[in-house]
DNA sequence: GAAAAACGTTACGCATGCGTTCCATTTTCG
DNA sequence: CGAAAATGGAACGCATGCGTAACGTTTTTC
């Protein structure tokens, strides 16, 4: 079931919910943390390092980087895989799934606010 | 004609747009530099400072940094407001129209490509 | 006309993210 | 076993954005 969005409501949507994001500052995500954020949650499990680096096309300290400041906010979690001790399972939290639920609301609450 | 979005919609949507973003690296701005860019595009003129400050609830060297940082890139223009000098008027360019109309491309496809 | 207000900018010290490079641990392979 | 590969992380110097406070210019106010 796609969607047909008009190119003004496109941006639209994306201004209402930046705009809405900007203001709240609740927490500041860098888009790369956005991206990264919502594939853990969206993309089946597991999750590593490396393959979040393939995925977004970035190094990975860059993905290191992220798991700390999102770690630290509570939006994700780490543990190592005992069943190949060199990689670490990046894992979900209830702190990241109320942050997105968030935001999806607020993405569907200026989906609802769109003129034609 | 508002749209309506399920929650998995939703979030799929800012997932692909922020994904298509990421990779492509093109230019990387804030969220608030985004939130001023589009702004600046989808509000009737003219835009000044002061307005953009109290739109976005951040303070004016915010703004002034997110213009020299987007004047740069050639997505805005400042010019002085001859009538009242005090006053600087942002202006859209032809680079900032080309750079918003990709990223409504992206809304639109990312859009396109929901499932129910 | 002089003082006050308004506007945008600059200066400062600080925090955070970046890319490159190197490293420690663990696993795989000959 | 021992060498090679794979994984995630730490270290470094750098770039960019932040908030607060001050400033220069221009306009308004009395």
């Amino acid at each position: 079931m796609p969607i047909e969005l008009t190119a003004s409501q496109a941006l639209g949507l994306w201004y209402g919910v930046s705009l809405n994001q900007v203001r709240m500052d609740e927490r500041d995500l860098t888009l790369r943390q956005m991206a990264i954020l919502l594939h853990i949650y969206l993309v089946p499990p597991p999750h590593t390092v490396r393959g979040l680096a393939a995925e977004l096309n970035v190094t990975k300290p860059v993905i290191t980087r992220a798991l700390d400041t999102m770690g630290e906010l509570g939006l994700v979690d780490r543990i190592r895989d005992e069943r190949d001790r060199r990689n670490v399972v990046i894992k979900r939290t209830v702190g990241g799934a109320l942050y997105l639920e968030k935001l999806g609301d607020r993405v569907r609450e200026q989906g609802r606010r769109l003129s034609p």
